[in-house]
DNA sequence: ATGAAAATAT
DNA sequence: GATATTTTCA
C-alpha cells in the first residue's frame, strides 16, 4: 500500500462531537450545515425504526383477500432511496474537495469500447455510522476471518484495477444464493435481482449470473433423474437442497385453497396434479419463507467450516468504496 | 441486462 | 482431465 498523498477528505470529528452530546456544535460549519446536522441528528436509529418487512395481515389471510403480497424490492428500493438520500445530503455538505469543478462525471474508464452505458454510477458515499451494518463482505458470512486475504497487495497506481481474485461459492454463500432464488421465484430470479437480494459486498452480477447458470443446469440435470440423485461431482449443489418453490413446477398450495376440490368439481385423480387455477402466485405465497426479508443480518450462520479462502472484497476500514467496485444501482 | 458458450483458472 | 468461475458474445 502505498501512503495516502495525504489529501483525503476525511470528515473528522472533534472530540466533543464523538460524544454522543454534541454532535451539533458547528463552529466551523455555514447555516446551511447546521440545519441539515439538525435533521440528520433528529432521525430515529435504526434500531428504533419498525421493521418494514413486518406485514402486518398474514400471507394467508392476505391471500384469501386476493391482496397481493408486498414486493420485496419495495423495501429495498426504500433503503436504497434512503442511502441516495444521505449521499446527496453529504455531498451538499461539502461538494468541493475532491472535485472542485467541472469535473467530467466519467474519469478514468476502461478502454472498453463496449463499455458505454455506464455513464450512471452514483458513487457510494462512505457510512458515517448510519446503516453500515447491513453489507456483509463475503469473508463475514464465511464466518472465519482467518481467511481473510492478507491484501489485495496488488497495488495498481497506473490506474486499472487489480483483477479481482475469483469468487470461492462457498455451501454458505451457495446457501444465502438458494434462499434468495426461492423467494424470487424461479421466474422472477434474474442474477441482478438475486444479486441485490443477497446483499453481499464485493458479489458482482457476474458472479451470479455465473452461478445462476450453473444452477439452472443442475435443477435440469436434476429434474431429469426424477428421483433424487445428486451426481458425485454435485457437491455444493446436493449441500444445499433445493426448496420445493424451485423444483419442477409450483405445486398445488397455491390452489384457492383450503377449499375443498370438490367445490370445484375437480376430479379427485387430478388432486396429484397442477390445477390450472391462479397459479402464477405459487411461487411466491408459500414457498416455505413467510416473512423473508433482504439479507441484512447473519441469520444463516450456519456455523459450517467449509471456510474455504475467499480472497475477495474486503471492506476498509474507513471506506466501502473499493477501488474498482462496478456497483451500478 | 440476460442467458449461453468459450476461455481460463484450480 | 474435470470442474469451477470468468469473460465474451448475441
Amino acid at each position: 500500500m502505498a501512503e495516502d498523498s495525504g489529501e483525503r477528505d476525511s470528515v473528522r470529528l472533534h472530540p466533543e462531537e464523538d460524544a454522543d452530546g454534541g454532535v451539533r456544535d458547528g463552529r466551523a460549519v455555514h447555516g446551511d450545515d447546521v440545519r441539515v446536522l439538525e435533521w440528520v441528528d433528529g432521525l430515529p436509529s435504526g434500531e428504533d425504526l419498525i421493521p418494514l418487512s413486518q406485514p402486518l395481515v398474514s400471507p394467508e389471510l392476505a391471500a384469501a383477500f386476493s391482496i397481493p403480497p408486498p414486493d420485496l424490492k419495495t423495501m429495498l428500493d426504500i433503503h436504497r432511496a434512503t442511502q441516495h438520500t444521505i449521499c446527496n445530503l453529504r455531498r451538499q455538505q461539502n461538494p468541493s474537495k475532491s472535485s472542485p469543478a467541472a469535473a467530467p462525471p466519467k474519469p478514468f474508464s476502461a478502454a472498453d469500447p463496449k463499455e458505454s452505458s455506464t455513464s450512471q454510477k452514483p458513487s457510494r458515499c462512505p457510512d458515517q455510522g448510519l446503516e453500515s451494518s447491513s453489507m456483509e463482505t463475503i469473508a463475514e458470512i464465511e464466518g472465519d476471518s482467518s481467511s481473510l486475504p492478507t491484501e489485495n497487495s496488488a497495488e495498481d497506481n497506473s490506474g486499472r484495477m487489480p483483477k479481482r481474485p475469483r469468487l470461492v461459492w462457498t455451501p454458505q454463500l451457495h446457501k444465502r444464493f438458494v434462499d434468495v432464488v426461492a423467494h424470487l421465484g424461479i421466474k422472477n430470479a434474474v442474477p441482478k435481482t438475486i444479486m441485490q437480494l443477497m446483499n453481499v459486498d464485493g458479489l458482482t452480477r457476474e458472479n451470479v449470473a455465473s452461478h445462476l447458470q450453473k444452477y439452472r443446469l443442475y435443477l435440469k440435470r436434476m429434474q431429469g433423474l426424477s428421483n433424487d440423485g445428486p451426481s458425485s461431482s454435485d457437491h455444493l449443489f446436493a449441500s444445499t437442497p433445493v426448496p420445493q418453490s424451485l423444483q419442477e413446477q409450483p405445486m398445488p398450495y397455491a390452489v384457492p385453497t383450503m377449499i375443498p376440490m370438490q367445490v370445484y368439481g375437480i376430479p379427485h385423480h387430478h388432486a396429484h396434479g397442477v390445477v390450472p387455477v391462479n397459479n402464477h402466485l405459487a411461487g411466491r405465497l408459500y414457498n416455505g419463507f413467510d416473512s423473508f426479508q433482504p439479507y441484512a443480518h447473519n441469520d444463516w450462520s450456519g456455523g459450517s467450516k467449509f471456510a474455504s479462502i475467499v480472497s475477495n472484497a474486503h471492506v476498509s476500514p474507513n471506506d466501502n468504496n473499493r477501488t474498482g467496485e462496478k456497483r451500478k444501482q
